[in-house]
DNA sequence: TTGTAAGCGTTATCAT
DNA sequence: ATGATAACGCTTACAA
């Protein structure tokens, strides 16, 4: 059942009958329910979508790029919150939600994206090669990372880490800080890393930036911050950090650091469970900074010292650059200082 | 640029250009390399999806349709797991996840609906006018209710339920159960219900089988059934249960409950959460059980007594069936009690 | 191996 | 106010 068959059912044009769908105002309100009634009648269920979008160039669907696969992106709270904020924008202005991994196959993501009306881009830059394959211009927001010729959305992850770390420094010293980086190796690793490790590039991981964060507050407090110990976690989970962290809890008091800067509240947490399972006490043993503010850090006790970054506010702001409803242009968001109880 | 402009400028037609995207075997290997190359070189991405949807029927695009809002089912953990799974099939058999909810516009989803080769329903049966709208013979499975005509995935509510709460009463015999319900009346109440209050009908929700077990173990241990007193939430966020639970602890020692029966892990947290700010001990004075088995309640001490749904394999057998990769016929899957510290 | 041509179901621009 | 008609960009018999 198609328009043309109700068309020629009816004895109108195919164009009335288009204009009874989408402009009301082009013809008499007496034919249009006549369409409109018939058209129930008989099963049609309203002009086709892919039909529709073909010929008017639109679909109505804008296409989040996430860096890691959807599967992890939609268990993260950090991920799911920016949807979330996504999501909300997209609804009140009509607008659906393709969810794209740069993780999937390729042809997958190029295929689907000419169908797309805008792209938002998640978490990483994509392969080059993906990018190329988007359509030439189609309009683009980049989140947490750069792309030049579009805009795009951050958080100030350097000052925001400083300001954390370095007030924790100021309030109780430490003796053996360290730190626990997310995925900011060129190559995979999942454990300590030597400063002589070579480091993605800062335009490709915020990681990077929240390193140079705690590295400035760790310097100011008289540490070298090249021979704080590092370790690297390869994804944001807590069966990929534990093992990392009970190498680091393992080591015997006295060397054990006494400080984890980590770059997510994942990591934080899992840190604090492991902690806790061992006796050690939080924050006397260690304490622990971590950096996302979710609402499991805050849900229990003792409360995460935390950097909250408003997730779902980048969301909604990616959206509505997207749609136009904001100028195009760069923005960097404030993030807010958490003090929990894992590090007075 | 088009496929046509791309054969025009190459002196081939439109069908050879086609075939050396679509099928490297209907031509030679030197044209269609010629063809690739000469594409990158003049900025042709490939086929228009909109076009060619439109052209082969065809999308590779799943949509999902969820009972709550993006925002909620996106920031939940039970739901979030469920696109998770429906997520990881579509990922590896080459489709894409497009995120509707029943809560937006409906000529929203009427209008992307025919864009989708498939629908996974999720939660709630939505109104019949919605349902009427999806495409006639769109392939759709249901999750959590039952449309007839269409097969459906499930969970075995009512006999989990009952066993849970039969081995609570039996194990350690309690005075005052109660019940909280989700989303249970047919007219939004977020407080105590009577036992003359209009429910949903049990074909629209899953409390309804949840509730049944509950009422069918207190009968066994000598409560009657419609006595237990219970309570409502319109919503499973801490924010909407908290103010309800807080009404439920507010009662003096003696007419408090000394049993919770929940209906998700979500509710059973938050009463855990505001009974130990209140300095409540558990299960002491008050026992807690829950429903899901969520990560946040079994990473945290006392551990969440409940019962744990395989909410992920809930979206991959979906997806598995949309797709054809499993015979259409519903499914019943199984629970599985984890015995936590909330209720020995 | 390659080309021709007929749609796929709409919408938009003209006429009438 | 309504109708003809030409795209939109592609796929796929079928013909050469």
């Amino acid at each position: 059942m198609t328009l043309k068959d109700l068309a020629r059912e009816l004895g109108v044009s195919t164009a009335t009958v288009s204009n009874a769908f989408n402009r009301p105002d082009q013809l008499s309100p007496k034919l249009r329910e006549r369409i409109l009634a018939e058209a129930k009648r008989l099963g049609y269920r309203g002009p086709d979508a892919k039909a529709r979008s073909l010929r008017t160039g639109r679909s109505r669907i804008i296409a989040v790029i996430l860096a890691e696969s959807l599967t992890y992106s939609l268990n993260d709270a950090v991920s799911s919150e920016f949807l979330s904020g996504v999501a909300e924008v997209l609804d009140t202005q009509g607008h659906t939600l393709l969810l794209l991994s740069a993780r999937q196959a390729k042809c997958q993501i190029v295929d689907s994206a000419s169908m797309a009306d805008g792209f938002i881009v998640y978490g990483l830059m994509p392969s080059d090669e993906l990018f190329d394959s988007l359509p030439l211009n189609a309009s683009l927001v980049a989140v947490d990372f750069n792309v030049s010729g579009h805009p795009s959305v951050h958080v100030n992850n350097e000052p925001a880490c400083f300001e954390i770390a370095d007030r924790a420094l100021t309030i109780s010293p430490r003796q053996r800080p360290a730190i626990i980086n997310l995925r900011l190796t060129r190559e995979p690793c999942n454990g300590r890393i030597d400063p002589d490790y070579a480091l993605l590039p800062p335009e490709r991981t915020i990681t990077r930036s929240r390193l140079s964060g705690y590295h400035r507050a760790l310097a100011k407090h008289g540490f070298a911050a090249e021979r704080v110990p590092m370790w690297n976690v390869e994804e944001n989970t807590f069966e990929v950090c534990a093992p990392v962290i009970e190498e680091i809890l393992d080591q015997p008091d006295g060397e054990r650091p006494d400080l984890l800067l980590c770059m997510s509240d994942r990591t934080a947490l899992t840190a604090l469970t492991l902690a806790e399972r061992r006796g050690l006490r939080i924050p006397e043993d260690i304490s622990l900074i971590g950096f996302d503010g979710i609402a499991e850090g805050q849900f229990r006790a003792p409360r995460l010292t935390t950097v909250r970054q408003e997730s779902g506010e980048k969301g909604r702001l990616a959206a509505r650059m997207i749609l136009g409803l904001e100028p195009a242009h760069s923005r960097l968001l404030d993030t807010q200082l958490i003090p929990g109880e894992t590090c007075p």
